[in-house]
DNA sequence: GAAATAACCTAACAAGTGTTAGTTATGCAG
DNA sequence: CTGCATAACTAACACTTGTTAGGTTATTTC
């Protein structure tokens, strides 16, 4: 490919850099493919076209990589969640805007992000002094769901009886399982994030009595 | 330690064999600490008490080590699983047959197995010709839980609008999901197993109208 | 056109990996 | 006492890993 490099400036560099951003892109997709461990630095220069000591141009260390994707995964789907619920009035009901924040977050997950979903598969995997770095972007993001759920509780839409803290950590934990599983040749991530608010707001048992 | 072996055969031997039994058991532990990568022969070895070489006496590969854990761990679970169900007669309240197979997995997971923790932990992360040979144990599991799921929808228990399959995977993705924030401290299992049936039996919302 | 800078390449390093072959110590059966 | 099975050890192998230092090339700036 690309023979000689352009002549004139005005023809856009045909051997374009990849770059600190290029890198990104490739390893975040790596590791929501593979997981943290069997993808190493010269797998991921080699799926960027470059070599692998070029990668220290741009990075530190590998651990600098993770950290990036981990954070842009995590602003990702805080973003996505962020505007969904935001799109509802302050007085709209409670199961509409806890529809539109599963189904953001699940969107995020399934369908938008590589960075969000190689935050949700790598994290455990990583070494420590990762997780640590990225635990200021996670608490944001945590906070965000706490504010909303405890804000339903307060107005009386949610039961009482259930902690807030373990109820987000419920929730999201289990909307992050899917990518485990989910397979978008069985079903669309809409009817997915539409299963997981009716289970979640209300159960599944079949109602008689009240 | 242990100057010198024995002399009369009537002294049980000092220098136990650690064994089979007791690599896997070490193994266990160490993958549901540490997860699948930076869990080497060599540190199973060690907290074992013998050399890396040794273990290939009893296994032909570190691939037969984790398979074997990874079928312990969900035979246990199956196992727990199979029973909190037997005990209950076959004309139980549904609610009642479903809280006690969630506490059941929970507490395989949280409180009993290393190897079933462990099978949680690192599944995901294992080559995928490990997971390949764990899949009928696993499918196994899996069909106990369709099976439950489906007899109490035809009992019209269930909510007929939701896919069985889909919703085991949604009940046991959310469960191992504890895995990873689960703090004994914080709260008993029994507490937490509780809370998982009410949300997924009744759903979080306030009832006002039927 | 010279100088500077950005983006990359090459080649090697020390450390750690799973694995193998050969050896050694122990306990029991004949 | 001999012979054998069990359960370990020792020492090396080929390979992969993250990382580094130094060199090369193309583009931009003056």
């Amino acid at each position: 490919m690309a023979e000689r490099a352009s002549r004139t400036v005005s023809v856009a560099s045909i051997r374009s850099p990849v770059g600190r951003d290029g890198i990104l892109d490739v390893a975040a997709r790596l590791f929501r493919e593979q997981g943290y461990g069997p993808v190493s630095l010269r797998k991921i220069a080699e799926a960027a076209g470059i070599k692998a000591g070029s990668i220290y141009y741009h990075f530190g260390s590998k651990d600098e990589i993770v950290v990036a994707i981990l954070d842009l995964g995590i602003r990702a789907v805080h973003e996505k969640m962020r505007q969904a619920v935001l799109r509802h009035a302050d007085g709209a009901a409670a199961a509409a805007i806890l529809r539109a924040a599963i189904r953001a977050h699940l969107r995020a997950l399934l369908d938008v992000s590589d960075y969000s979903s190689a935050n949700v598969r790598i994290f455990g995997q990583v070494p420590q002094s990762v997780r640590d770095a990225n635990l200021p972007t996670r608490r944001a993001y945590e906070a965000e769901w706490d504010n909303l759920l405890t804000r339903l509780q307060r107005d009386g839409a949610l039961r009482r009886n259930v902690d807030i803290r373990r109820l987000r950590l419920m929730l999201i934990g289990a909307l992050n399982a899917t990518l485990e599983w989910f397979d978008p040749e069985r079903g669309s991530v809409e009817a997915l994030a539409s299963t997981y608010a009716d289970v979640f707001l209300n159960g599944i048992l079949e109602q008689r009595e009240v």
